[in-house]
DNA sequence: AACACGGGGGT
DNA sequence: ACCCCAGTGTT
């Protein structure tokens, strides 16, 4: 048998039972994409349940408000994912008359939508011929052949495609693609993959070569930043100050507290940093460290303070981008984890 | 080609 | 501590 059959072969026994599995309505597997972009099924199934009943068709998703969505994506991270799914159901919406495409060559210019979401939907939704190749793929196959061709090379990025566009052509696309990804995630883990029990042991360089461990190839590691956030929770009366984040950073269009970023870590002692508070303010202030975290992403390390500010009187300088808003509206609002877990905690 | 973009889970 | 996850957009 070929590797393609052993591999459709060992999904049509092992496969799970995933919402989106069984539908062929572009619309949905879209939805479902988008958001296992970068994320694990296991983290990603709660959202995708919320956005389906929140939004049933393209249409309705196209009518909603970007705090909206923002909202329902909180915590999922990578929220341009969010934002940009949005403005696609709007486009979606003027220009389509609200019926999602199925092409590839129409899915690939939607914004989000890479040469991955583009393969999976089409051959998903209409089964057409285009092979994906996503995390799991290149680990698959990188190990199956033997490739030691880094897979984020540029060389190595043509070889795989080509390679998993060569597996594909005998295969119904829709089973295959699902069939290799489902293969890669639960028996070809990253992690302690089950070799042992792998219908394609005898054919697996990698194994031959007792390489598994070392294969995929991957090039670099992006330097972590180290970043401190000193935010202040201001609260008076119903109401309290928060700040929607701009371009250029982490969580954009998300809204936070009022924050002085610092080189290192702040203390209420340190004369320059209770200058730039009363810089930020207005006027000298007696601050309270609520709490201190760490908060790890991807591509830096925030170490973020929690100050209160007691007996805040509402006079902020209207020309900076904070507002008061009432708390409960405030809650509505879409927030970074951090935020949102302090306000969970402390704020009633 | 390199980097920015979140948060969580596995080892 | 490090790696990876049903990747994409920007510079």
């Amino acid at each position: 048998m070929s590797f393609q059959s052993e591999i459709v072969s060992w999904y049509l026994k092992n496969k799970r039972d995933l919402p989106w599995r069984g539908t062929t309505d572009p619309y949905v597997i879209w939805l479902s994409e988008i958001i296992l972009q970068q994320t694990r099924v296991e983290q990603g199934k709660p959202y995708f349940l919320k956005f389906l009943e929140n939004y049933p068709t393209v249409k309705d998703f196209a009518n909603a408000a970007e705090e909206q969505v923002l909202k329902l994506w909180q915590g999922l991270g990578y929220y341009s994912r969010g934002r940009n799914m949005l403005y696609t159901a709007k486009h979606i919406a003027e220009h389509y008359g609200g019926q999602f495409p199925k092409s590839y060559s129409e899915l690939v210019k939607l914004k989000g939508v890479g040469s991955y979401t583009a393969a999976a939907i089409s051959s998903f939704s209409s089964n057409e011929r285009q092979a994906v190749v996503d995390g799991n793929v290149y680990r698959v196959l990188a190990r199956y052949f033997g490739i030691e061709e880094p897979i984020n090379s540029n060389t190595g990025q043509k070889l795989f495609a080509d390679l998993a566009k060569e597996l594909i052509a005998d295969q119904e696309p829709s089973v295959y693609n699902q069939a290799i990804m489902e293969f890669g995630a639960l028996q070809c883990k990253p992690k302690s993959p089950l070799c042992i029990e792998c219908p394609v042991q005898l054919g697996c360089e990698a194994f031959k070569l007792k390489k598994v461990d070392q294969l995929p190839v991957k090039l670099k590691k992006v330097k972590i930043r180290k970043r401190w956030f000193n935010y202040f929770v201001a609260i008076s009366n119903d109401e309290i100050l928060t700040k929607q984040r701009m371009p250029g950073d982490v969580w954009q269009h998300l809204y936070d507290f009022p924050l002085i970023e610092t080189e290192g870590e702040a203390s209420i002692a340190n004369e320059e940093f209770q200058t730039q508070v009363t810089k930020l303010f207005g006027k000298q202030l007696e601050l309270k460290v609520l709490e201190s975290k760490k908060h790890v992403l991807t591509h830096q390390i925030i170490y973020v303070q929690f100050f209160a500010i007691d007996n805040y009187i509402v006079n902020f300088n209207k020309h900076t981008e904070i507002k008061s808003v009432k708390i409960n509206d405030f809650k509505q609002l879409p927030h970074p984890k951090i935020i949102g877990d302090f306000v969970e905690k402390h704020i009633d």
